[in-house]
DNA sequence: GCGCACCTGTGAAGGGCCTCACACGCTCCC
DNA sequence: GGGAGCGTGTGAGGCCCTTCACAGGTGCGC
């Protein structure tokens, strides 16, 4: 078993899912769910898999993402700590829609489809939650079509890189630089470009200072220049 | 008063939303609900506005789009008949994320926040149902992100239209040549293309028999070669 | 009727982004 | 040590798509 059950308890209770529950209801989904421990890399599920699981993010970072028939994928999302993921195929009872894999090493927790089903009739107010779960999920997605739809390559490179920073900062000092670490080619899935183009965009924008790049990480040295061209 | 409350019964039967529930309780909706009517071109909401009410589509279509600053727009779905919308921003509280407009003379029956909040406690397994619809409406979204990233122009023209004359030739023969009619510039803003760009492609297209245009409607002569197209 | 708004059709010019090709540095591991 | 693999940097070429400009068609209201 993973450590003491208190400190899974303490990692669901910051998942918005979780958060109304009881220590006894969580005990419950405990007793029914596995966890499962995934290396850096390492596929998760893939698109078109029978869904019938759903799982928490434990500890790690779990990257949601689409493949196209040629080999490249676009990256949808990107799940967090105490973050829920792959509840879509899980209710409608279809296949998985996307590929999640991990971006590092990872601890998740897994409810197999019978416990949540369960759960959510004993508590309908779980089922709100979850709806409203969903509901941001929506948003996020819809907000990257429209992004595909009318914004630039920059812009869009632009705009993750301040939500990669602002994710990441969330403890910093305001002002302190933050750094992103991610791969170029990872950030170029991530905005539907190539990892050439995302390079020209850095590079302008290190000739420009409005970033610095050191040791494979993207430092921001001027947030408001950034936010300007998204 | 709309017609008898009979046709309104049967109208919200049709979704899947509302497939479940027993006379009463949908005459207990209609009481807090209210009938609107909007002409063709006529905007029902607009992204931004606070989201205190749910709408289903009782009779014509329903476009939600998303607008750019500079004027221009991506049409996110079309509601049909039965279809419901709007349920986002009422469930998480938030502003509206899209734009709704009436495409035809349409009658949207308006379920205030309140008592679709009342009647998703009172029936947990309505709650279910619309964790299905969202999912569904997630599904969907994503998969314009995969289109927007990995298609061409050309072949999310060609998806959009074999959608469009699914929807359209349900009731019909399976081999009739189905009639889409929609203006090319919507078709652009459905697929995130400019006007002029739409009517090239349907030009070449026209050219090569696999369909034609007559009296502002797109009829589709070789369904097999759009579909290898898209 | 006439203007106005909307649709459709077409061509030229231009730009953004992709692909391809190559060079370089780093790390891991046989 | 020397590849193999991966991440980065950079330029040339080319295609797709947008923008702009213009022309004709249709329906509607004054």
């Amino acid at each position: 078993m993973y450590g003491s059950s208190v400190s899974l308890r303490q990692i669901l209770r910051r998942s918005r899912l979780f958060a109304r529950l009881g220590d006894s209801e969580i005990d419950a989904i405990l007793a029914h769910a596995t966890v499962a421990r995934q290396a850096e890399g390492d596929q998760i599920f893939a698109k078109g898999d029978p869904g019938n699981s759903m799982m928490a993010v434990l500890k790690g970072r779990v990257m949601i993402s689409a493949p196209s028939p040629d080999g490249r994928q676009v990256v949808l999302t990107v799940m967090r700590e105490g973050e829920v993921f792959g509840e879509i195929a899980l209710l409608d009872g279809n296949e998985r829609t996307a590929d999640a894999t991990a971006m590092s090493d990872s601890e998740l927790l897994v409810v197999p489809r019978r416990s949540l089903l369960a759960l959510l009739e004993r508590r309908p107010d779980l089922c709100i939650d979850l709806l409203i779960v969903l509901c941001e999920r929506l948003r996020r997605t819809n907000e990257q079509v429209e992004d595909l739809a009318f914004l630039d390559l920059e812009a869009r490179i632009a705009k993750v890189l301040i939500r990669l920073a602002e994710e990441n900062g969330a403890g910093q000092s305001p002002s302190a630089p933050v750094g992103v670490k991610m791969s170029q080619r990872a950030l170029g899935e991530l905005v539907g470009g190539s990892r050439e183009s995302v390079n020209k965009h850095l590079q302008d924008w290190k000739r420009s200072g409005i970033i610095a790049i050191e040791k494979g990480a993207i430092v921001i040295r001027d947030l408001a220049a950034l936010t300007a061209l998204g």
